[in-house]
DNA sequence: TGGACCTATCGTAATATTGCAATGAAACAA
DNA sequence: TTGTTTCATTGCAATATTACGATAGGTCCA
């Protein structure tokens, strides 16, 4: 069907599958890099840096901008992008605190 | 036209988004986290804890194995799944180095 | 062998995502 | 005002994902 059964699952899980699907675009992953790489904020520039059409990388921002990983300025006529820092470091804890580290080697099975 | 142009991105950035697609739906969120939690494996016992069809957990699992993050050993007339800790561990630190720490409120711009 | 179990795969329907041309809206300069 | 620049939105086509019934291929036990 295509539609996630989402009334089975807890908010944790469905928090952290949202941010998955926010990362799971190398565009967007492009988009964060360059973000955080030139900290100050970019717009129009990122369509020529990524190699997509700007409606394209339009529709990225947004999503990332609705995952809460980004936001956006109204700057004259530009618009200014940039991490949305304190989210950022919410999610990074939600994500760290399900990727646990494990012992190289426990293997109790396969 | 719903197809990845594969060839703008980065091996980094390609694997980055290819960890991230493999996390971002509940159920697979759900599944690690019964592996992570259990330690031992499971399987059909998936199918009653996750509440969707066999065949459904079945193409997760197999999303998750092919993601790497996951084995499945033969035990039996049974299935025995765990976490592949080498790989889990290496993709684990390979978000850790792009998820880095920001500083609380930097806010160059915005 | 036959049946009961467990899991993978196939086939299909419903829905979501990706990409872009065309267009709209807002700011700015001449 | 007119034109230019910048970005968002709309509409559509192509492709991917999600879900499951039906079925196939194993193991195990009697």
């Amino acid at each position: 069907m295509g539609a996630t059964k989402s009334e089975l699952f807890t908010p944790l899980q469905s928090e952290l599958a949202s941010l998955a699907k926010a990362l799971a675009h190398p565009a967007r992953i492009a988009i964060l890099q360059e973000l955080l790489q030139k900290n100050s904020c970019q717009c129009g520039e990122l369509v020529s840096t990524i190699g997509l059409a700007q409606p394209t990388v339009s529709q990225h921002l947004k999503e990332l901008k609705h995952a809460g990983l980004i936001r956006g300025s109204i700057e004259g006529s530009r618009i200014c992008y940039c991490i949305d820092t304190t989210n950022w470091n919410r999610q990074k804890s939600l994500l760290e605190d399900f990727f646990q580290e494990l012992p190289p080697l426990p293997q109790s099975c396969c």
